[in-house]
DNA sequence: CGATGCCTCACCCAAATGGGTGATTTTTTT
DNA sequence: AAAAAAATCACCCATTTGGGTGAGGCATCG
């Protein structure tokens, strides 16, 4: 992943200030601060972003739980709950609006860096279909391919059509082929889509 | 959900207490409790546990990732790691052992029981082989297909052909073409592969 | 009743794919 | 150095697939 888009929601200026800075000395290519629910609710619908670090204590109030519910019922994203109360009480309401994680102030820059990613992953772990590795196939059917089949294997399961494969990779359209033959028959099937249905079951 | 068989693997004392005190209150029918990689492969073989709790930092040294090892290429088991804010940028190097998640240290008993729960889940969701069904798709999408378009996707999705689909329902290969062409109007694609790819994301 | 949507089917044509054979070059292994 | 494996490419041919067009039957809904 290589643009992380955040949106802090974080109503005191210097710990809001702070975070930007800390965000800003990584390779997180995006950061939108806000101060308050309004600006959040705003933000949400415009900005698009990754993953939202969320106080629970805008102003006096705890507005963030209602920030955090538009973002359950209205979009698709982790937030993690920046935090300094621990109380039970919290706590409890806290995690029926289903947060990613919490951040406990007061907190230093790595504790930042791995909430944010340990929360990405996380989410992308509930919500994302198993994605194609090598890592990821049952070993029998792993050592039979190639580097080269492995490759291709993965463009099919991406949709890609033979002549895009042979634009990709500098090579005609015949070595395509003939790749292709040798992965059906290494993987015992007859087309693309068998190859496909094949090495899904095999995900685990 | 019977009886759970927890495998905790924790160096710190207090923390690997804190954990089998939570554990025992709740009804998790067992636990075993290990300090070290040594122990932790021998519990491995012969506690046959459900689910293990990992901690990636086992007497200064990073040995949770061994022991997640031996669990890929020996067991069949989700694992979670224990970890603290203090471990800088361990996602990168854990993602590759596969955990089912991660506990944040400090977490509370919700936290404790919550990611057990799900990883428990998501495990044995993800041995089964991803069905495609109409329940997991994209409303948007799902409502723009017809029932027996719908079916006729699913059939791509196991790698059937057209002449197998057409045997399958009946009806002439021509009737099959048809509802494809429909299919990938639709789902604005040119192909069956690409199709799959489309609403292979669409996947929870 | 007319409109609409769905399922059915046919025909045509172009493009893509699968299968077979054989070959050269490069890389890796022994 | 020799052998084996991998990557490259070119034919040929049959089959499959995708795209376009048109059309009949059937049900539902306004």
């Amino acid at each position: 992943m290589s643009e992380i888009n955040v949106l802090v929601v974080e109503d005191d200026p210097l710990i809001a200030e702070d975070i930007r800075h800390h965000l800003t000395n990584a390779d997180y290519s995006a950061q939108t601060v806000v101060h308050n629910k309004a600006d959040a609710l705003a933000a949400l619908a415009t900005e698009s972003p990754d993953i939202v670090l969320l106080d629970i204590n805008l102003g006096g109030k705890l507005d963030g739980f209602e920030v955090a519910e538009a973002i359950n019922a209205h979009y698709h994203l982790p937030f993690l709950y920046l935090t300094s109360y621990s109380t039970k009480s919290i706590v409890e309401q806290a995690k029926f609006t289903r947060p990613m994680g919490y951040i406990l102030k007061p907190f230093d820059e790595a504790d930042l860096f791995s909430s944010i990613e340990i929360a990405l992953y996380n989410f992308a772990q509930r919500q994302k279909p198993a994605k194609l590795t090598r890592e990821l196939i049952n070993e029998q059917i792993l050592d039979k391919l190639t580097e080269k089949e492995f490759e291709l294997l993965e463009h099919i399961f991406d949709g890609l059509t033979n002549k895009l494969m042979s634009e990709r990779h500098f090579v005609s359209i015949n070595t395509i082929k003939t790749h292709l033959k040798s992965i059906y028959g290494k993987l015992n099937v007859h087309s693309r889509t068998e190859a496909i249905a094949k090495i899904r079951v095999l995900l685990p």
